[in-house]
DNA sequence: CCAGTCCAAATTGTATGCAATTTGCTCAGA
DNA sequence: TCTGAGCAAATTGCATACAATTTGGACTGG
């Protein structure tokens, strides 16, 4: 989400209302194609529509949720092909903040990024999936972070959520946890060694890999 | 912007609004760091606040102006070091887009880029700078198109929209158009001939060539 | 002259009401 | 049974009204 938006502690309702609902779509509360009634969610959360319309033009300006004039907004639901479009930008972002990241990363991140990595490898071999998942993204944002650039990371983690809602369960593919941490190795070492190609390489390659498994998941579920 | 938002032939009010807005923004009319009273714009559009505030959120998440909470919303005044991060981003992008165009252009794209190319260099012989910037714009235009992704697209012409008000007259200074003539050369062979990884490093020696020129042009005015 | 407090005007945030468009249903007619 | 016209209910878009917060300045005390 950019962020130009407020952050502040005294966020207006319709702020409020815009993380309340892109939370109910990223935790699979509201899924994809889900008709978004302003009356109902305005009852729902015990306020008048203004703030809710001002939520779900925000929501929409971010890709979650699809508005059309005088029909209303749904849920973003997105053909096969966007869906591959939006893992194909996910992983160009991705690998351009690795490559920053690997050219402008201080020393000190260098060394925390390695320290999540390792922590990583313990709940990788324990398969604690769910902790794997949480600090997965904690790496990821720390790469993000590490590239110097407040656009591109915002960016990139605004097609992280959006394409969240896509790709529940991935992890619970077998043998996932093992293989994306031997991609996340080689995308650390690039990093700390300032081999900027090469974690370009290394992070599209991940992210890639990402994608086959939920393509995999998604032909299972179809099935 | 992302285009989630209504594209039809059917806008609401909030979504003219908010063209409007950014015209004036983009061209100048709005400065940065100028206030946008919402009373303001409502009357001076002829409208109710309600459509008014509906339309600043949008822009808000664009990027284009900053929102704080009961503060009211100006047009984004970007630090010198938040400007060059735009700049980075947006080199970034284009050099993406530019990379992936390589790969996946079809024959009839190349063909039409070389065109508009060509016909560039003459804008930048007769020295028609207006006529050479408007090319300019499409010419970066068919490349994000040329990448085949509509999320990396869309983003980079917001980046684009979003320097905007920060290299206003940047063409004017000396020689730039020959040189900014050379430049694509380079990067339409490279595009041409598939060379993803001389795409991508011919078109961020491009960009970041005009941000130099950029931050040239600032200083002197700063003088 | 300056700092600080307090109040009024201005401005933003939210609620409510009404107009306009869409949606879905009923019901005639083939 | 199917199609389509037409009306009623539901839903969105916009305007207006009201509440809450901020802003600017007058005034007091030092």
């Amino acid at each position: 989400m950019q962020t130009r938006m407020s952050t502040d502690t005294n966020p207006t309702l319709s702020d409020k209302l815009a993380t309340a609902i892109a939370d109910g779509i990223l935790n699979g509360t509201l899924s994809p194609g889900e008709r978004l009634d302003e009356a109902g969610l305005a009852e729902q959360h015990g306020v008048s529509r203004t703030p809710v319309r001002e939520a779900l033009r925000q929501l929409a300006m971010s890709g979650l949720i699809d508005m059309r004039p005088r029909k209303g907004a749904i849920v973003s639901k997105a053909t096969p092909e966007e869906i591959e479009s939006l893992f194909v930008a996910m992983a160009e972002m991705e690998a351009t903040c690795a490559r920053l990241a690997a050219m402008s990363m201080t020393p000190i991140e260098r060394r925390r990024l390695q320290a999540r990595h390792e922590s990583m490898i313990a709940l990788a071999a324990a398969g604690e999936t769910e902790a794997y998942s949480d600090a997965n993204v904690a790496f990821h944002s720390a790469i993000y972070a590490g590239a110097h650039n407040a656009p591109l990371a915002e960016y990139a983690m605004s097609l992280r959520r959006r394409v969240g809602p896509f790709r529940r369960a991935q992890f619970r593919m077998d043998g996932r946890l093992l293989r994306s941490n031997q991609e996340h190795d080689a995308v650390v070492r690039a990093i700390l060694s300032g081999d900027a190609a090469g974690a370009h390489a290394a992070m599209i390659h991940h992210v890639s890999l990402v994608e086959d498994a939920f393509e995999a998941f998604a032909a299972i579920n179809a099935a």
